[in-house]
DNA sequence: ATGAAAGCGCTAACAA
DNA sequence: TTGTTAGCGCTTTCAT
């Protein structure tokens, strides 16, 4: 069972169809400018597709000294149900460039993301988030033709996120704001940039920022987290993601506070149970499709080089209003 | 920026270091019964540290006819947050033995398992349930060397899941189960499995077998499901998963319902939000770090070429009460 | 229209 | 102890 059934080589299959490696070669990469008898090509494919041929990728990338290999690299634990949606498009979107997308989800012990791309022979390497310059210069000397994303624009996407948040809390009439703040931030830049687009929308519109507070995902911290915001006379909360936003809710429920009228409350994301909260959680929701596309869309123009790139990732978010707000 | 350093190869590191590549080789490999001299040793170290380099991945796996590649192949939707935990740990205690894991989530339009099996030249293909005979064929044929799991038992650990579930209603009193099945069955096997072990259960105390119905994820339709369950005279209920579990309590919710008096509710998975739920949700835990590490294990064992290697994956779950029962 | 041959970066016999 | 060499599977000139 675990018989290593022996694969079928380029030269099987020339033997089978009783013609030389190079034919199989020019017949099964359509090489322009070869003029192969109809006869030779139907017994060549004909031969490959008995025998299950596929090409050897190492060798592949040997040769032509790139392999059809997107790495994505996502850091650590935030693997919500959503990135799924967003990978699974990619993966899609690539295809369609004849690009393979591997994901590198790397643990404590694990080897560094370079090692893990000159391993793989990974031709373009992906982040959720830009590398540090040195991370992409180990990467280059890895082997990496392409590094991306390059600069979003200092996270507008995230800042976004944040200020579609915030004015919706301002037009409903809220003033005081809060703002929840994972606790153990493993998420990197990201909860700063929402947060920052929070700000901005405040500043804006002429409020005061927001009380930002690190909210743990435990009812009691959260409960201790929303008495502050009580004292402090905050009347609506920004959290960084609907997992956060429920524990905000869940602390109010101690306090026999109820959303919106207790405290309002928006999160982002919009993950399954944000709909299934009570009340259901407003939030903002962000098409994760439409950011798989134009990423394979990136990847695809720096791959054929060229130079700026559009990076677009806007208009893919929209705010999703439900009862908690 | 997207500038292709040039990246360095053993010859590099042979010229810069005054040594053949043959040395290069033995040096950086540790290839036993080879008696370098601590200064040559050093200077190889030196400029291989020096120029940044790391042996061509494609090169070795071309040559060594398997690449240090393991394949984790997640055939779509149900990518929860404490998947990624277990493919953390995966990862790690791979990488214990050399191997590389990586992800690939297809996407509905993309190429086969055994393509990107090929391109990647991965010598492992894991998966999260055993594959169809026909697709392990084929993975070999693409130059897979293991192919794993291989027989789960015809769903052992999903089966105990339901078990746990069943057991801890009926030791609360419950006699009349439901059962909250997945919607549009993205889940394979999985649903059918941990059904079974409820219906087991119920086998085993002599209860009537769960009254086993699809809940969709909207309020509205969980608080038709309750209500059906409702009139059935059912006063426990086994959830698929946690969000499943989640849509019940909401509908409930519907019905002026509070669990567990109106109807005693019990999850899978222990995701975040089971925690945060109202009332907090009983559910059943796995320790994903241990199924990793068994896995990893399991994967090392058969490269190895043992036979008939564990395969266990018992003693990683565990019953988490909470308020819902 | 097809075949022969070289070579991608690396490892492992085999020589020296 | 170190260097020379062949060859992994494939593509691609260059001859035929």
């Amino acid at each position: 069972m675990t018989r290593p059934t022996k694969r079928s080589t380029s030269k099987d299959v020339a033997d089978a169809a009783g013609v030389s490696r190079a034919t199989v070669s020019f017949v099964l990469n359509n090489t322009p400018g070869q003029s192969i008898p109809e006869e030779t090509r139907r017994r060549v494919l004909e031969a490959a597709e008995r025998l299950a041929y596929r090409p050897h990728g190492s060798a592949r990338a040997l040769i032509s000294g790139r392999s059809d290999i997107v790495l994505l690299s996502i850091p650590t634990l935030p693997v919500q149900e959503n990135i799924g949606r967003f990978i699974e498009e990619l993966t899609d979107a690539l295809a369609v460039h004849g690009l393979t997308l591997v994901t590198y989800l790397g643990g404590a012990k694990s080897r560094s993301l370079p090692d893990v791309c000159a391993t793989t022979s990974a031709t373009v390497v992906l982040g959720l988030e830009p590398f540090a310059p040195a991370t992409v210069k180990a990467l280059h000397e890895a082997g990496a033709v392409a590094v991306l994303p390059r600069h979003t624009g200092d996270g507008a996407v995230m800042r976004l996120i944040g200020r579609l948040q915030a004015r919706h809390l301002i037009s409903r009439g809220h003033r005081r704001l809060g703002y929840a703040l994972p606790a153990h931030s493993a998420f990197g830049e990201t909860a700063g940039q929402r947060l920052q687009g929070v700000i901005e929308a405040c500043v804006a519109a002429d409020v005061p920022p927001p009380s930002t507070v690190e909210t743990p995902l435990d009812v009691d911290g959260a409960a201790r987290v929303v008495e502050r915001w009580a004292q402090e006379g905050v009347t609506g909360v920004c959290a960084f993601n609907d997992e956060i936003a429920l524990a905000v809710l869940a602390g109010m429920r101690e306090h026999g506070l109820a959303a919106p009228s207790g405290l309002a409350v928006i999160g982002a994301d919009d993950i399954p149970a944000a709909r299934l909260a009570t009340p259901p959680l407003t939030t903002v929701g962000v098409d994760l499709a439409g950011v798989g596309r134009a990423f394979a869309d990136l990847v695809a123009a720096t791959l054929e080089g060229a130079e700026r790139p559009p990076e677009v990732f806007s208009d893919t978010m929209r705010l999703i209003e439900r009862a908690s707000t």
